[in-house]
DNA sequence: AGTTTTGCACTGACCAGTCAGTTCAAAAAG
DNA sequence: CTTTTTGAACTGACTGGTCAGTGCAAAACT
């Protein structure tokens, strides 16, 4: 680290946090915004490696030292982009199998529910998906720590609802959780990253039911 | 971080008289299996662009000019890498279908087994696997007809064996082939990618059989 | 009030390092 | 002999990160 100003960049730092709900402008948070959503579709288009910090900059309208200004460095940038879209994606699985419980509806309608919140995430953000798909298995990357806590934190409200299936008699107790939950987010991510590259006119609506029929076993039953 | 430089470029070149197997010639044909092998692992690890020709040569126990005596550019050498590994595959499943359909199961028991032979596949080469889903939605690649070609050729060998269930009323006419396949893909994919990644240990049975149960739909009824 | 100071947020030219690709003489392999 | 590989030097373009400096709005001061 090298010190290169003259006044003390820590205790500014601590005076100028952002206040949560004071400022409605916020023109620091504004930016970091902007970098984001400028990163997300370079990345998700071209990676990580192959996107440079200029692009990023450019696409936000920004200049190169507002990227540094604003984060350490690259990986950290990406970084806290992974942290920020995978929480949207955790808090948007949790609150529909949530209100699915509320309404009353079955373990399985939770993770009907849960399907339909995926579909809706990735339909809102195609980039981010593709992005976090291509990172996932990875390794030896600077940001891996990150990725598996994230990745935790999403696959575990798709377990708790199937352990609670399994504990409510709606699901076979011989399924194995950790393997199925995997196989179900696998099966609408790939299913909804084909619909968005390939099909993109096809509606929400049409991709659930057919997902839907596959969760709830009408695949191999005839008509 | 590279620590394994264990000298003598120069004596190396005596004894570099490694015919392995000898594979009756092709001396040319070894040298590119050895750059395939050597790629495949590091661009998983790092991705295209962040792995460096450099790197790929020395893994592979080669001369820096040899990958460009074998191949055109960096590019040329992970197209050509990515249709050999994604040939392997399509011929693997079609293998699988056959040998069901020969067998005379029902084309159940194919999905069955393209299952399985997916899920062979992966376990032999997870880091080509791997390559191979963090570059397929990626847009604006120098690569990208390449990959949705052999997507394409992959994603038919399933297509058509759930066209075959439809028509013989093993499977309900109301499934979306196209999405259907893609899910059923997915679901091997990622539950596979997890299982290399997070439990290397539990055995191939065991998660085929985990899927099986998915697919057939033994999930949402109770034991 | 008007004037000066402060310091946050941002700028963009610049630097030092890296990498794909080239070249070529010479050696090894067959 | 021909084909293939070697290995090292070299180039030229590109990139992550830096830093001295700018603009401006709120605070401090008179």
């Amino acid at each position: 680290m090298t010190a290169h100003r003259t006044v003390p960049v820590t205790i500014r730092a601590m005076e100028s946090s952002n206040a949560p709900g004071g400022t409605g402008g916020g023109r620091r948070e504004a930016t970091r915004q902007k970098l984001y959503e400028a990163a997300v579709t370079l990345i998700a288009e071209q990676g990580f490696s192959a996107t440079t910090v200029d692009e990023i900059a450019e696409r936000a309208g920004v200049a190169k030292g507002t990227v540094y200004y604003n984060f350490a460095s690259k990986s950290v940038l990406f970084e806290e982009l992974l942290r920020h879209g995978v929480g949207l994606l955790t808090a948007s699985l949790r609150e529909a199998a949530d209100r699915s419980a509320e309404g009353g509806g079955s373990r399985v309608d939770a993770l009907d529910a849960m399907i339909r919140a995926g579909l809706v995430f990735i339909d809102r953000y195609p980039s981010f998906t593709q992005l976090y798909v291509a990172e996932l298995w990875r390794t030896n990357r600077a940001w891996q720590s990150t990725l598996m806590v994230v990745r935790q934190e999403a696959v575990a409200v798709v377990e708790k609802v199937l352990r609670e299936g399994v504990e409510a008699d709606e699901l076979s107790d011989e399924i194995d959780i950790g393997l199925t939950a995997s196989a179900l987010v696998g099966m609408v991510l790939v299913a909804a990253l084909d619909w968005k590259a390939f099909q993109p006119e096809r509606s929400l609506d049409d991709v659930h039911s057919a997902l839907s029929r596959l969760l709830q076993g009408r695949v191999s039953g005839n008509r």
